[in-house]
DNA sequence: ATAGGTTATAACTTAATTGGATATTAGATA
DNA sequence: TATCTAATATCCAATTAAGTTATAACCTAT
């Protein structure tokens, strides 16, 4: 680094942490880097232009790496050490983004499995096809962040939700869950808490296509 | 904004909301600017130099305009909105500072009074001796989302401690809540939780000068 | 000294919440 | 129509939490 890199300044990015869950698993959107750059999987990103918010910027990403409109994004963290990005100075704002499995068809989703061991907030590991992928920059750590995220959010916001169709079973709601905890729950006190919680209603549909007793249909409350 | 803007790029900043509870009232460190620049009160804040971390900046501007180092500091949030500093496009991130009222005895502090009308999430108010202070750019905007994070970690976080000296009664820990959350507790069941969760342990000593039964000191149980 | 006043601390009672097991219901299939 | 399986409802034990009341400790004033 040379002296005249003290009048320059770092440059605004943002990254997305596209998250949604497919079987029971949580799963993120990572896009394969050419080997002549920065190597690894990354989640996708962009420079935050001169005329652009953050958020403009997002929606920008999604637009042209995605297609497809998250049901839910927020802000996680921005991170701004001094070497994570090798080709220089970036600082960069990640967002949390949750979509339905649906929309994510046809990218790239590796399975996020989380390497705490013990104790809380190590970063995450992501694996494809059951091979684990090598995540470019500061990814891996800042994964895990998003997981814990998400696991704090979990029982009192409606992030879940945003991780279902707009019409789904209770089952659904608890697979969710538990793919985000990593652990099981048990079914009455989880109905009761959801019920009780008051921000969904059945629809009064069933479930169809089920060989056994088809499930209610629940939608979000809306908010008037 | 001219064309060639969009090939130049934002600047990244540090803003520190450095809070402190005196006389059951929430505080923050505000500095007086000049009218000739952005007028109004602010929270401290500098760029981010590009052979800076942005914790190191923090550090930077602690030393520079506080001199006493928090006892806590963590990232609250970005801020990037395209018109929130009129003298060009700057991205701040705002970090959180908590300490005990001592250490900030000759600066200037703004008490701060949530402006929330039943609904949760609006700006702040901050005042001084009385009189409304007006806030520069967005940081009432910014001082309101202190506050909602503040009250959102006070009971599974030790944020409270931080703005305690090292020892204190288990009075002093419920009226530094009651600030925070702008409302009175029941003092047994504060008592118990604070106790059962085995965060804190009592000295031994006790509280001197008070006119009536001394409390007991307690501090923060170490680590290992 | 001693009585009175005030606050810290402890004990107790009552209510609410939660976990987990069990029973019942409903629909699909053979 | 009997049987299978999962969805839904019911129930009880156990834990947790709230709020009231009682006790203890210390300073102050007389």
């Amino acid at each position: 680094m040379t002296n005249l890199d003290k009048y320059t300044k770092p440059s605004v990015a943002v990254d997305l942490a596209i998250m949604t869950v497919i079987d029971g698993d949580l799963h993120v959107l990572l896009v394969n880097r050419p080997e002549d750059d920065v190597a690894g999987w990354a989640m996708p990103g962009g420079f935050v232009h001169i005329d652009e918010a953050p958020e403009d910027s997002v929606e920008r990403v999604l637009s042209e790496k995605v297609g497809a409109k998250p049901v839910h994004f927020e802000q996680l963290a921005t991170y701004g050490a001094l070497g994570r990005d090798p080709r220089g100075r970036v600082v960069s704002i990640v967002y949390l983004a949750l979509c339905p499995p649906e929309v994510l068809r046809d990218a790239d989703l590796a399975k996020v499995v989380i390497d705490w061991e013990g104790e809380i907030g190590g970063p995450a590991v992501a694996q494809m096809n059951g091979a684990r992928l090598p995540l470019a920059f500061d990814h891996a750590a800042i994964l895990g962040d998003v997981v814990k995220r998400l696991r704090g959010k979990l029982d009192y916001s409606p992030i879940a939700f945003a991780l279902l169709p707009d019409r789904f079973t209770l089952r659904e709601v608890q697979e969710v869950h538990e793919a985000i905890l990593g652990k099981p729950l048990n079914k009455p006190p989880f109905r009761r808490k959801l019920l009780d919680r008051g921000m969904i209603v059945p629809t009064g549909e069933f479930e169809t296509g089920s060989a056994y007793r088809p499930a209610k249909l629940f939608e979000v409350k809306s908010k008037e």
